[in-house]
DNA sequence: ATGAGTGCAAAAAGTTTGCACCGCT
DNA sequence: AGCGGTGCAAACTTTTTGCACTCAT
């Protein structure tokens, strides 16, 4: 996954940290921001690469303090915070589902090379003016998309390529 | 799932039936076009609905003929006509992937309602252009796209609706 | 004989859930 | 006492695959 900074990419707000959102979220909700939960928002605000339940599960399991949390927890809170518009699904790869914070992070769009899987992300004025533009004409209320562009990566497309693969993760 | 036709919208050349197609195809791959591949060809293109492999398996199930083809080979045959370009994966729904006709029927996009699921397709043709463009700012050769815009249909996000419901889906 | 194709049942793989116990973020 | 939360293992879903047999688009 590449990231590319825009100019002219709308910033974004951010007053509560991701913990503190979910916990006001969970509030409205009558449920808590337990050590569990927390420890998850850490691990998955820690970066800014799109990830995978199994990868998340992954890095937690790796910590070095013993704050351990299992899987069933981290499949229960990834719903949740993509209730509280912390995270997003943004594809699926590899049969899973893939999320991408959704917080303190601007919207965008993404190029998915068929062949390496790499993810570039975009950003277009544009292409929000004319979704709202279409949903202006069908009397629908926007309130999110996702675009997927597939196709080949410049690495990729280049015949005599040096292999950009990277598909195949065991 | 409501189709509109839409001024301007870019018709599609079909010489070939879809049958005749997915048997060329399927040459090019030193395969065959057997009675229940086409069958499932058959049944998938008496409808321009979406449909997800579940689905498709009890159209099957109910016909009259005996022509019946298990589920295995309906989902080989899914993977085919995606790669035939006769199918796409337009979007997941309750789990399941699902699919629409991609051939003799012109591309577009989905307004896809969060309340009944309804999924109204629209097609924009400055929105092909724009993709067009980012792909090739990034070095990027663009093979297609999948774009779901998620929100309230018209009738849903009337206050005072009589609901406008179909989500349950048993 | 050849080799792709099929159906069946079993296997994968990701995700969800029932349940007993835990602990007060 | 109450109740949400967790971990574990079992269950569940959708989709894929191994295999023996079939069939000839």
């Amino acid at each position: 996954m590449s990231f590319e900074d825009v100019p002219g990419l709308p910033s974004v707000e951010i007053t509560l940290s991701p913990a503190d959102r979910f916990r006001e979220y969970l509030a409205t909700q009558g449920m808590r921001l337990t050590q569990e939960r927390a420890t998850i928002v850490e691990e998955v605000f820690a970066s800014h690469e799109h990830f995978d339940a199994d990868q998340l599960v992954l890095r937690l399991s790796q910590r070095t303090d013993g704050r351990r949390v299992s899987r069933s927890t981290v499949y229960r809170a990834l719903t949740w915070l993509e209730n509280a518009g912390l995270l997003r699904k943004v594809a699926r790869n590899n049969d899973r589902d893939v999320y991408e914070l959704d917080y303190g992070y601007p919207a965008h769009d993404h190029l998915i090379c068929k062949r390496c899987g790499d993810m570039i992300e975009f950003y277009n004025p544009e292409l929000a003016a004319i979704i709202e533009e279409v949903g202006r004409t069908h009397g629908f209320r926007v309130e999110g998309h996702r675009l997927e562009v597939k196709g080949l990566c410049s690495a990729c497309s280049r015949p005599n390529r040096k292999s950009h693969r990277k598909l195949d993760m065991i």
